[in-house]
RNA sequence: GGGCGAUUAGCUCAGUUGGUUAGAGCACUAGCUCGACAAGCUAGGGGUCAUAGGUUCGAGUCCUAUAUCGCCCACCA
């Protein structure tokens, strides 16, 4: 007898199951395998950023990428789940620079360009080599041998190539742009990566003087700004063209906000209105005159430099703001450039890379911005220009990366012309060749696509693909076609703004140092991360070769990732899908929650409230991980997960709150046994064992994994004798008389169908769900003690096992995609002790691995709904007679005497069950059937049509049973008179369906029966005591 | 400012096109060491489905408003 341990031991088995998994390589896909008209489906992974370590938002997206993978594969597919990290440009460059810093006091400059880019190739090695590893305890059953990374060299010749072929139909161009200037980083970053902070600093209102002011003019304006420095550039103060129209039109929007405010809204708008009009008689004519004089291109004296600036009329100046005039800093500024661009002002851009002032600055040059906000501010102050200095919150941009302010700086950068690309990716998504899941998540797609803003593809980094551009000048057209005669590989282009050339070429090295005896220089900027990200589905299979794997796998089947990267990543790959292959990346893009910790705030290490996926793996083990997360994988936005600590000396769970989050230690409130925490930092607090950050919602998961696993060991336990099937359909001969194996049967089917049917639709959670409670309530409690007896009695012990096995053969198969561990491991120690063992969807031979297994195909003609419902009546006599024993405080091991009454026709379905009832409730049945009279002291229920009398003589509190009687007539009682007022009200009966109308008198009908019977059993309980 | 979503048991969440007496896990209460499983078994308590209107024979489910919370996007001299 083969017996297993009384425990399921994670970490043993998921070692066990990797090497068997890496020793088969069953999770590798040949696209040769497809030929055969097989069916292939394929996902690409979202690559995780080498930056760091997998967060449990890696370990969701991951989890329901392998259980559609496993399930695919176990259904016949030709399965491809293609893996590989992102080099992350400027999220990677930052994490090694700081590291740099802090360490070694040095900068990138200090170490050059090709000494960072090594440094950093070695840090890549090793996350991306801790990431993987990570993967692979997950259970992650991607392609191992296909690994990609988006630097590699695979990915770099498909991102010369894309960038080549955009060049060539002029997609490409360069142009001054503002830009959000890292300092630090010494880069451009996209919106995307700057977050904005509040932080203390103040609004200064600074008098520019009016020059030559005529009689009746005012003398001077007054603009107010945050970022005094930045005056330095100004070209020109505006005012509003027409200001007292502005005012009215504000006045006018406010009034139309007041009138749809709630009252707790309206005083502040009607403050608002107040100091408009306040402006008219205090304001207004000042800048009357101030728009006459702009018209009239008079110009103001800049304080501290003393260049003359323009006065210029233009809408931006809102009169019902500040002083009602603004000065305007088109080189630092996103709504002064638009001015500057509008009325042609210079554009001077004061800072340089570093972000120290330059020589624009005059005798400011060289100072950083805060060195010189505070020259400037004390130089103004001195010379009367400052006349009033408030306090203020300044919502500030931050780099993301750098953590430092950002400045906007007008710069030459490279960009994407969006809008010609950007139309077959709004049509995919609109005409359904690209399906979001769930579908609402399409319009913040359509929306940001149908903006079609030019994408700025340059980074000034080191780390990531160099633009394959070279800069040339000096040179004609005539030369450039000179000497690239007759190369395919090279296209060229004038500048916008000089008489440079660039040249664009897919090869790494142009192999020319000079063009008519002119330099080449190569560009310095690589491209912005995404960039590489955007070609990923078709770049990891080989594009622009036309490999096997391309032709097999692509378009991949469904990407899954979660929605705040659905603009920034979904949106680009379809857009690079199409414009490189001609074909959409994939069909369906599955959008899963994000998860956030009991306050609903976004987990992130900083804030210490994170959970490391690896503790819960080494705690409650990868199952317990992946079911959890299956299970939190619904259509809502986000999934909330209370964190615990766990106390790694008594086990003991302590909330994790805003106040102990950060905390290096911690004293276990149970055991008062201190531990230590992510955040230790002293050689005394890291002494202490660890408490892993965990959470209780994997419990589930892990308890799961151990039913299973008894479930099993019962199973094995009571095979001997066992010789398996002797039948070809699977179902073992004698085919299905008894009840609970046609009710097992038809519940195979129905759950397969719907297990299937969820993870198909990306409903995880209720695949989980369903799954969970049929293996549990129905196969574990109900099925399994039912075999019992019947294993008990050789007439009927042969048919129990194979029954059993049937059904735990195939919860383990539809388990494998959420659980691969534990089925596994379960798999293989069946495949020793029930070999012979074989199922209806299997065909010759037998799977090494579950992984390769069949999924179960129970057919249809398996569902049997009357069974079910009989068994539900069964279930229901069984659960009253425990109810009744349950409250008669019977002893658990005394047995109780039954009568049951019911139609002749359900006795003919009980009877045989007889056994059965009488071990799942400790009883003795006695008599069944129409005639069948309460013992005179009894405890009746009514189950399903069946009246259950428990015979109460010598073990009975009366006065209990009267009470309990008593109050259930009660709520039936209740429940009888809403059903007949609704029934008898007329409405109902005339304008419902009849089918409902039948369904609700029926229910009446039973009701009513049921009360009478009590109501007797009532009187007769009465008559006794 | 624009868009999207959430509000159901103490906690975390399900709840299909409107139709039995609204479910699960955890937590709680009582009882249980019988050879699958105490990470378990049996039974139980706990919800005017955020609030106010409306549509309907019938609303957790549909509509309108309100409140609270969250996310995305844009903007803030």
């Amino acid at each position: 007898m083969h017996e297993l341990p009384k425990h399921y031991d994670h970490a043993a088995a998921q070692a066990r199951c990797r090497t068997l998994w890496d020793a088969g390589r069953y999770w590798h896909a040949e696209p040769g395998d497809a030929k055969g008209g097989r069916p292939t489906f394929s996902i690409v992974i979202p690559p995780p950023n080498v930056t760091g370590a997998l967060h449990l938002g890696h370990a969701l997206n991951n989890t329901l990428q392998d259980v559609l993978v496993r399930m695919k594969r176990m259904q016949g597919f030709v399965t491809l789940w293609m893996p590989g990290t992102d080099h992350a440009g400027i999220a990677t460059q930052a994490v090694v620079e700081r590291r740099l810093l802090e360490e070694e006091k040095l900068s990138r400059h200090d170490l050059g360009r090709e000494r960072l880019v090594e440094r950093i190739w070695a840090w890549k090695e090793q996350y991306e080599k801790r990431i993987l590893g990570q993967l692979r305890d997950l259970g992650a059953s991607c392609d191992w041998d296909r690994t990609r990374f988006t630097l590699d060299e695979r990915c770099a010749r498909a991102v010369r190539e894309a960038f080549f072929r955009l060049f060539e139909k002029g997609l490409v161009r360069r142009g001054k742009r503002l830009v959000n200037w890292d300092t630090f980083l010494q880069t451009a970053v996209s919106d995307d990566e700057v977050f904005h902070e509040e932080v203390k600093g103040h609004f200064w209102h600074i008098r520019y003087d009016v020059i030559d002011p005529r009689p009746g003019e005012p003398a001077s304006v007054t603009v107010a700004t945050t970022r005094p420095e930045t005056l330095l550039g100004d070209t020109a103060v505006a005012v509003h063209p027409d200001p007292s129209a502005a005012l009215d039109a504000a006045e006018a929007a406010l009034r139309e906000k007041l009138a749809a405010a709630s009252v707790k809204e309206q005083p502040p708008i009607a403050a608002e209105i107040e100091s408009i009009q306040a402006r008219r008689t205090e304001l207004l004519p000042a800048l009357l005159k101030l728009a006459a004089m702009a018209r009239d291109g008079r110009q103001v004296r800049l304080p501290l430099l003393g260049r003359t600036i323009p006065l210029v009329a233009d809408e931006w100046a809102k009169p019902e703001m500040g002083s009602g005039c603004v000065k305007i800093t088109p080189a630092h500024d996103p709504n002064d450039y638009d001015v500057g661009l509008r009325r042609s002002l210079p554009m001077i851009n004061i800072l340089n890379p570093d972000g120290t002032l330059n020589t624009e600055a005059g005798p400011y040059a060289g100072l950083t911005i805060r060195k010189a906000r505070e020259r400037v501010v004390a130089d103004l102050e001195a010379a009367g220009q400052l006349e009033q200095v408030e306090d203020r919150l300044i919502d500030l941009a931050h780099s993301d990366r750098s953590k430092t302010p950002i400045e906007p700086y007008l710069a030459d950068q490279w960009f994407i012309r969006m809008a010609e690309i950007a139309d077959p990716a709004l049509r995919a998504v609109e005409d359904g060749r690209v399906a979001i899941h769930p579908a609402r998540y399409a319009k913040s797609y359509l929306d940001w696509l149908g903006e079609k803003r030019d994408w700025p593809v340059g980074r000034q980094l080191w780390w990531g693909h160099r633009i394959p551009i070279w800069h040339v000048s000096g040179v004609s057209e005539t030369d450039l076609a000179a000497a690239f005669a007759g190369r395919d590989d090279v296209r060229w282009r004038k500048a916008d703004d000089s008489d440079a050339f660039f040249v664009c070429s897919t090869s790494e090295s142009l192999g020319v140092d000079a063009v008519a005896g002119r330099p080449l220089a190569r560009d310095p900027d690589v491209l912005d991360t995404w960039f590489s990200s955007a070609l990923w589905p078709h770049s990891t299979l080989g594009w622009p070769e036309k490999t096997a794997e391309l032709a097999a796998f692509y378009p991949t089947t469904t990407l899954v990732t979660s929605r705040d990267i659905i603009t920034l990543w979904v949106a680009r790959m379809v857009i690079m899908g199409l414009f490189d292959t001609g074909e959409i990346p994939f069909k369906d893009v599955a959008i899963h929650p994000k998860i956030l910790d009991r306050y609903g705030e976004t987990m992130s290490k900083s804030k210490g409230n994170g959970v490391d996926p690896l503790d819960v793996i080494e705690a409650l083990g990868a199952d317990a991980l992946r079911f959890g997360m299956a299970s939190m994988a619904t259509e809502t936005q986000d999934v909330r997960m209370p964190v615990e600590f766990q106390c790694p000396s008594c086990g003991h769970m302590i909330e994790q709150t805003v106040q102990n989050r950060t905390k290096p230690r911690i004293d276990c409130p149970k055991c008062a046994k201190p531990f230590r925490t992510q955040w230790a930092q002293t050689p005394d607090d890291l002494a202490l064992p660890r408490g892993p950050a965990v959470s209780e919602r994997f419990e589930a998961g892990r308890n799961f994994s151990n039913k299973l696993w008894n479930a099993t060991r019962f199973v094995l336990m009571n095979l001997e004798g066992y010789a398996g099937e002797d039948c070809s359909n699977g179902i073992p001969a004698g085919s299905l008389d008894a009840l609970e194996d046609r009710w097992l049967a038809s519940r195979l089917a129905t759950v397969t169908a719907e297990a299937t049917a969820a993870i198909e639709t990306y409903r995880f959670a209720e695949a989980a769900r369903v799954l969970y409670a049929f293996a549990w309530d129905e196969f574990c409690s109900a099925y399994l003690e039912l075999c019992k007896p019947r294993l008990a009695d050789p007439a009927t012990r042969r048919q129990a096992q194979s029954m059993l096995l049937l059904g735990l053969d195939t919860i383990l198969r539809l388990l494998h995609p959420i659980m691969p561990f534990v089925t596994e491991e379960i798999w293989q120690h069946l495949r020793e002790a029930a070999s012979l063992r074989r199922m209806p969807w299997d065909g010759a031979g037998r799977a090494e691995s579950i992984m390769v297994a069949a999924w179960p195909s129970p057919p249809s003609t398996w569902v049997d709904a009357t069974t079910e419902r009989r068994f539900g009546t069964f279930l229901a006599v069984v659960g009253s007679i425990r109810e009744i024993r349950s409250r008669q405080n019977v002893p658990p091991k005394t047995r109780v005497e039954v009568a049951l009454r019911c139609s002749a026709d359900l006795a003919a379905l009980l009877s045989p069950m007889a056994a059965s009832i009488e071990s799942m409730a400790v009883a003795t049945v006695g008599a069944i059937g129409p005639d069948t009279v309460s013992p005179p002291a009894a405890a009746g229920a009514t189950a399903g049509g069946v009246e259950v009398f428990v015979d109460l003589a010598g073990l009975i509190d009366v006065e209990a049973e009267i009470g309990r009687i008593s109050k259930e007539n009660e709520k039936l009682v209740g429940l009888i008179a809403a059903k007949k007022s609704k029934l008898e009200s007329g409405s109902f009966a005339e304008k419902a369906p009849p089918a409902v109308v039948a369904k609700e008198r029926e229910q009446l009908a039973e009701m009513q029966g049921r009360l009478e019977k009590a109501v007797a059993t009532l009187a007769a309980l009465r008559g006794r005591s």
